[in-house]
DNA sequence: TTGTGTGCTATTGTATACATTGATGAGCCG
DNA sequence: CGGCTCATCAATGTATACAATAGCACACAA
């Protein structure tokens, strides 16, 4: 039986050894990492095309694994067909980013309820000892790290499969936003508050409470979002097409 | 701009003339709808290994087409790689049963709540009329597709893209399980009352309510799913692997 | 008998040629 | 001058040949 190289759903996705970051796995894998990195870094924006030949040629492969890709970026959400301009990455409207947020609002609040009814005490004092990292972080680009780094860590000890395939989509989608809500003044010392909220919650294996405060804490980063989308405009950095 | 054909995402997929079902759309289209339909009616069931020259053969055409396919239905969760055996159609393991369920409880709570936040009155209605409709339905295949179609319109009424996309994949994999909890005794009655509630709340935009409604319909169904597998063994028509 | 190496084979990965089709624009006719 | 037809093009859909590889069976040796 060979069937075992497989294409590999990889939930994880780092770069590889620099020298020839080709070929890493398989040439579609590459590719569907190398587009998701371009994405994400923003060297593909909202609303660029992807055309086959195109991306066939420039990364130097044949259509074959870039259509793999292609339709593997699909299934995530994280590029589009549109009718009049084929294949493009996603583009967010202002209803997709509150529609996003509603939808984080109950995921979060979902894994902190389930971390709470089946984290292991091993899992519950790692989530101490992150907070206790978390305090006296002082930039935002740290703190947005840690914190992201705090709710993967919470999702993974609700143990369900299913709720970390849907925080996983959602977070990908959440990259095409850019910009974190953390570098809004203030947002650091109110997310260390509720994320401590959230794990004494957990920690004294209080699910309704849990759900809720995780629920506050996204509750929070929507409305600083929205205030950046529709307060004051677009972000530093967004040139064209809608908001984003 | 030539680019429009792309491969669609298309949410339904129709069979066409039925003299030559082939080609419905494309190819890949048609490889992965008919995947998808022997799945569901269980001609594939779970564990099954699917290789690509023999689907292709099968169907009829050649390799491309039914990668495509596959991937699509990896993405979904219905076919996932094992490692002694390449592709096999996905199999649940009970735990995988377990975090299904409670996943379930959390989405259905969120449609019922983002429904009583933003259904139009009009959708009320019609959930309204569904309801009625519901009463005095006695056999069990009846009452569990108005149900399945009453939640379907449930969640449409959220008006959220990602809940939408996130009940769907999980309403595919519970079509893995076979089976409806409505073939229980009782259940049909106690199925009405819940749902009765849950529109109850809907109308009067009590999303608290609601939202607690609708868990607790679907805690009812998940109580008697793991009765069905833990307490008299395997289903009918199960013959193989696990407790599938 | 059991361990180990080695070729074979089944199966997937990749490239590429060809088919198909929707859009575009030029030219023709009224 | 306006509208229609048709040739052409760009882009994706499909088939297929070839490459690479993992697992297996078999043989051989200790």
């Amino acid at each position: 039986m060979a069937g075992t190289r497989a294409s590999a759903k990889s939930p994880l996705k780092r770069g590889r050894t620099a020298t020839v970051p080709r070929s890493a796995t398989t040439r579609g894998e590459f590719v569907y990492a190398q587009l998701r990195e371009e994405i994400f870094t923003r060297k593909l924006r909202s609303g660029d095309r992807l055309r086959e030949i195109e991306l066939a040629d420039r990364l130097r492969v044949s259509r074959t694994p870039v259509r793999e890709a292609l339709q593997r970026l699909g299934a995530e959400g994280l590029v589009m067909v549109t009718s009049s301009r084929g294949l493009v990455v996603t583009e967010l409207t202002p209803e997709n980013v509150m529609a996003l947020y509603a939808m984080r609002e109950i995921l979060e609040g979902a894994a902190a309820r389930f971390a709470s009814e089946r984290a292991s005490t091993l899992e519950i004092e790692y989530l101490q000892n992150a907070i206790s990292r978390m305090r006296g972080v002082i930039s935002a680009s740290e703190a947005a790290a840690q914190n992201q780094r705090l709710h993967d860590f919470i999702v993974r000890s609700a143990h369900n499969e299913f709720l970390l395939k849907a925080v996983n989509a959602l977070g990908d989608t959440m990259a095409l936003l850019g910009t974190t809500t953390y570098s809004v003044p203030g947002r650091i010392e109110s997310g260390l508050r509720d994320n401590e909220e959230i794990v004494a919650c957990i920690a004294r294996r209080d699910a309704d409470a849990a759900e809720q405060a995780a629920r506050t804490h996204i509750r929070a980063a929507s409305t600083l979002r929205l205030g950046m989308l529709f307060g004051q405009g677009v972000e530093p950095g967004a040139k064209h097409g809608r908001f984003k």
